[in-house]
DNA sequence: ATCAAAAATGAGACCGGTCTCAATAATTAT
DNA sequence: ATAATTATTGAGACCGGTCTCATTTTTGAT
């Protein structure tokens, strides 16, 4: 058990003092050491097998340079191209990626934002906060909340998406081409579901349709994808067989819209010929679905590196100016596949 | 700009020493403070908003409770199966998880494996080494590598799948179910081509079938999923069209399985009647496909479970004995749906 | 009540860097 | 060549906990 080699036995072996030792390593530093000296301390500091030590040098620097991701499941399909987009971002500048789950738990909520400051995060990246989460509860810290809630948006930076926007585009798109009897599938927290509802209920509105209730179903969430994905199958199912069926259906998730292509063809409706899918991710089943699913895309990469963007803003602007609060918006954008087309009169 | 407040702090307000105080907060220490002392710094530390910095604890007590996980790319659909086994399992006992990149670039993997020993993160996941990393490079703390590669597999613990046994299964089944003419499609890294192709020569020569070089299909590796999913189609057509098609095919992944899904749709082919698919990795994509796809499951996260568990007991195993090293590996299961049934004489 | 053993508390070194500030060396301008 | 700058280097405090060990209290047994 060979001791671990410090900066000091470094600057030693490199005859030199440890002050000047940790200006080679340290990253913040301009660094002015003479070429022919710094060789010298790299010689010595490869001989030893040294590296620095972090801990050390966040407890007196105050910069960890890792940055801290609160999401509610990292098993959500959507979650990966999230991460990768902020992660990106953080890696070009150096900074890694603390991943939190919070499985929807307030409590489990509150916990890891202590764990973020504990741990001396320089940065905090929180999706969707409960509701049970007070303003006052959020840690003092650079951070990018991703949500469309005002409570946070006037408080702290936040990047959002525009789901209503995009409930729009694939309504729009779908009336377009002629459907006027337009199922709803929505899934979700209950905000998500609300946001979307009033979307489509204002769309029916202003195109002077008439809105039948039975066309607008709510998915309960359950915390398994799979059970969702179950209940979904049935109460799709009973839309398929009422006796007016939609001549289209917008499925506010892609794992609403697969299930509604499942059922589709379990109960022989060909699609798009009998029945057009829209679904809402665009995730990469939905591409890889058959027939490929016409999918409204939230961009989630672009959302997770303008967060990043955001938040290493705020971490390099030395609590100077910008001090005030910016909200981003992300649009959604309609990806156009197999799964849609146009209306067409049912066959007597 | 006020100060932060430390543990002395605390201690001051509620009139002790700054080690009593430490003792109540402190993880590892069988803390043996009077109840009545606990109480009055705890209500100490709630009035000056206290929080343990992690920094300084670490700095001195070599433990962060943090654990690296080096992948390749959190984007692979598998992953967050995995991540969420080593999550759910770390969180238990107290630990947070780093996650980290690769994108299959070794020298990304050799910076990745500096930054875990930099930030003193008390072990380590590692995926699937690169063919570049020398043992040598490995750091030196508690760590669980995911591969059944024996250079590594003989130094470190390792946690890996038994993909052989599951092409075996899917092989089987195939073949119970009348398939004599199995197309497979391989697709990911080098290493997982061959030990696939590999078990499904021997699959033919154990059954006592011909093997037909036609029905072998390589698709190349891509970093963009969508990419690799373009060319798998192309081949698949391809496979599709030839003069003596097969009666079913297996495919390495589910990506590859999906796109078989496709490219029968489009030509016309029904699945299961006249073609049976079979794919690998039981992503929900699978669950969710029409029709839902036959998979082999990898148990990702009963992997990741087992990683973050064997990696526990090396940290909590003070060094001890069980200095041994130990291979796990996870067997397959056959997850049946609707993509496959049993051999159909094509019609005349 | 008396003394040993156990429990609780306090003092202060220590972890390994960073940071400030002064001292010294190297350059450049005059 | 000499003073004025500027570039390098060194000393040592400091960050906020943890850890060891000694000291004081409390508890328990006789």
């Amino acid at each position: 058990m060979k001791k671990v080699p410090t900066l000091v036995d470094v600057a030693k072996l490199a005859n030199t003092s440890k002050a000047t030792a940790a200006r080679v390593f340290s990253r913040s530093k301009s660094a002015n050491v003479k070429l022919e000296t710094k060789a010298r301390i790299l010689e010595a500091a490869d001989k030893l097998g040294y590296s620095p030590n972090l801990s050390a040098a966040s407890l007196r620097s105050k910069k960890t340079y890792l940055i801290a991701l609160c999401i509610h499941d990292i098993t959500n399909p959507s979650s990966p191209s999230l991460i990768r987009g902020i992660q990106d971002e953080l890696a070009q500048n150096g900074y890694d990626l603390v991943v939190f789950n919070s499985d929807w738990d307030p409590s489990k909520e509150k916990r890891n934002l202590q764990a973020v400051v504990r741990n001396q995060l320089d940065g905090l990246i929180l999706q969707d906060p409960s509701a049970e989460l007070e303003v006052s509860e959020l840690p003092d810290l650079p951070s990018v909340i991703l949500t469309s809630n005002n409570v946070f948006s006037s408080v702290r930076n936040t990047v959002s998406t525009d789901t209503v926007g995009g409930v729009k585009k694939a309504l729009t798109y779908l009336h377009s081409m002629g459907h006027e009897r337009i199922g709803i599938l929505l899934g979700g927290s209950v905000s998500q579901i609300t946001n979307r509802k009033r979307a489509y209920l204002d769309f029916y509105q202003d195109a002077g349709l008439e809105v039948e209730q039975r066309l607008i179903v709510d998915v309960p969430f359950k915390t398994r994808a799979s059970d969702t994905f179950l209940i979904a199958k049935e109460l799709i199912v009973d839309l398929m067989r009422s006796w007016k069926r939609p001549s289209a259906i917008f499925a506010s998730n892609d794992m609403l819209g697969l299930a509604a292509l499942q059922m589709a063809q379990i109960e022989g409706l060909e699609v798009p010929r009998d029945l057009s899918v829209v679904g809402m991710d665009d995730l990469f089943s939905a591409e890889s679905a058959s027939p490929a699913l016409t999918s409204v895309s939230k961009h989630r990469f672009e959302v997770g590196a303008r967060a990043a963007k955001n938040l290493l803003n705020q971490i390099n602007s030395h609590g100077s100016a910008a001090k005030e609060v910016v909200n981003e918006c992300v649009e959604c954008s309609l990806v156009i596949r197999d799964s849609s087309g146009p209306m067409r009169k049912r066959e007597a």
